[in-house]
DNA sequence: CAAATAGTTTAGCCTTGGCTAACAATTATT
DNA sequence: AATAATTGTTAGCCAAGGCTAAACTATTTG
């Protein structure tokens, strides 16, 4: 080690945050993120045909497309993938439909997807502002913090 | 319309959740999520690499992989695009150091990440639990609701 | 009913973020 | 010093999720 050169700093130089978790856990929480990140998509394209069944009476393909802000490309695509899965029913320029797979999880996640939206504004986060968050939190909240939160809105919001 | 095929319900046939939101708004949601996914990665690299720093000393490639839980040819191919973006400096078989730009980034992420993680903790999620949670959701906390959070977690967690 | 408009699909391209396998360089052990 | 073990890089593969352009189908309208 001859040369002058950038040296790492001893480990007490700095003193905020917690420590590091031990290495199996650390992993563990990003292997969980991965995971969610690998559902996410799918789950939000089923849950908004099952908003827009529920509300609109139909999903077309072409509805998806602007209100997800993608291309029309994007979305048949995608289609092709939840048909594979079995998730939805489709017919060429007719609605698209949820199949009982499709249909169950669509309740799920808006359910999921309610009760992270209630909290954050039982929290007083303003109702857009909430939203933007809770599209993209509601992959990420375990079990145990969902009925969490449940409770708390239940408290903070009669 | 002769056939007797399956058809869209009323609109009325069900009442629960939240009305849609306007297209551009629910556009928003989704492209805000978008946008978020796209940094989310390049954020935890850098971030872990400022946690390894300051707790370890050094930041090594391999401590990377296995606290990621990522082969090495991953964190190798990441690092050059870290370089590439001028968050990181780095030489073959020594620690990584965080640019300026880089070390400001650490800190905003770190920042972030131990608000929401606090904030889990003083809702009463268990601490493994939050850990995980904390880690998906930090990406996806507006401004607004962080500082909410804050406020929440120094009310009652003083 | 013909033409225009709107909706859908397909083909082909790109980037990101994983992986394995093979190789190279450094560091540790005997 | 030689060997072993660890660490890092490179090449090549793959799937997901975007895009545009072109073609096709259905619906609406003049
Ligand atoms: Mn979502
Ligand atoms: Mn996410
Ligand atoms: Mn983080
Ligand atoms: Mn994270």
């Amino acid at each position: 080690m001859s040369d002058h050169e950038q040296q790492p700093l001893p480990p007490t130089s700095r003193l905020s945050g917690d420590a590091l978790p031990p290495v199996e856990q650390h992993a563990q929480q990003y292997e969980t993120v991965r995971n969610a990140h690998e559902t996410e998509l799918i789950e939000d394209y089923v849950e908004l045909i099952g908003d827009l069944l529920r509300h609109r009476g139909e999903a077309r393909a072409a509805d998806i497309a602007s209100r997800m802000a993608v291309s029309q490309a994007t979305v048949s695509k995608m289609i092709r993938r939840l048909n594979e899965l079995g998730l939805v029913t489709s017919r060429p320029y007719r609605s698209l439909f949820l199949t009982e797979e499709g249909h169950k999880m669509a309740e799920t996640s808006r359910a999921r997807h309610d009760i992270v939206l209630h909290f954050l504004r039982a929290l007083g986060v303003r109702d857009t502002t909430a939203r933007i968050d809770a599209e993209g939190m509601e992959h990420h909240v375990s079990d145990e913090t969902l009925a969490i939160m449940q409770r708390f809105t239940e408290k903070h919001q009669p």
